[in-house]
DNA sequence: CTAATTACCTACTATGTCAATAGGTTTATC
DNA sequence: GATAAACCTATTGACATAGTAGGTAATTAG
């Protein structure tokens, strides 16, 4: 399921592609206009300047906004930055994970199928699809 | 992401469909061919049971049972039935949850198409394709 | 220079889920 | 009556989720 991480980080990133003046975006503004707790959307947020996503700006007239045009970000690169991955299973998900069944498991060419699908519903839909 | 009771259940689903010789399969033999503890496999079988996915018989010459042909289950519903639901956004999983942004919110269209295609492909996906 | 505004940073917390483990009771068969 | 199996209740450690709290640093306007 995806979390609120993701799911608010999107909704950060059509408010800031509304709002696409060239002007920095006040969280305080974002937070207000989503009904998200500021306190809280400033960790997701934190993360998505880090990600590389948004920039931010200290001081008055700061704020954040996109660094790319909206239609040149997809969902998928949103959501997979914000939950850490799409994957639908900890075998394909987590590199670190060794599983002496790889080979046998009946199970994986489905979920490596499924997450094919994920992968390219996600990509494909850009961020201007949604608003 | 799909955990360890979504996972195993479907294992257990294939060991059982491998061995429907009509006899009951003991778990003690499934959790050593699918290399799985047992005790923790008794608390996925009881959901498996109680939600009628198989039948389970105590005493000797007991164990576990499809109650239907092995054709005739879809992963999907044994992937509902031991995650709970298959959505991929509170909104849509949680008949309970509230939300006073549904009629306005940008993004819920998307996640209930993605859950459509989600749907569609583990609903379309039969346990003996994984045979 | 100072007040205001804003991002940025560290730490904490309550609640819940996940993936088991432990040990006992009941049910059925030989 | 021994054995084998399911069934039942309780507990646990680790981690994630969804926040809250309070402060520091940077920038701009007056």
């Amino acid at each position: 399921m995806i979390s609120t991480r993701g799911r608010y980080a999107l909704r950060v990133m059509i408010d800031l592609a509304e709002n696409n003046t060239g002007e920095y975006i006040p969280l305080k503004d974002i937070a207000e206009r989503q009904e998200i707790s500021k306190k809280y959307l400033e960790i997701i947020v934190k993360d998505m300047v880090t990600g590389g996503l948004i920039v931010g700006a200290s001081g008055k007239g700061g704020g954040y906004k996109l660094v790319k045009k909206p239609e040149k970000y997809t969902v998928g690169e949103i959501l997979e930055l914000m939950e850490g991955t799409l994957n639908s299973v900890v075998c394909l998900a987590d590199k670190k994970y060794k599983c002496t069944r790889k080979k046998q498991c009946k199970t994986l060419p489905m979920w490596k199928e499924f997450d094919g699908i994920v992968h390219d519903y996600f990509y494909g839909k850009k961020l201007t699809d949604l608003l």
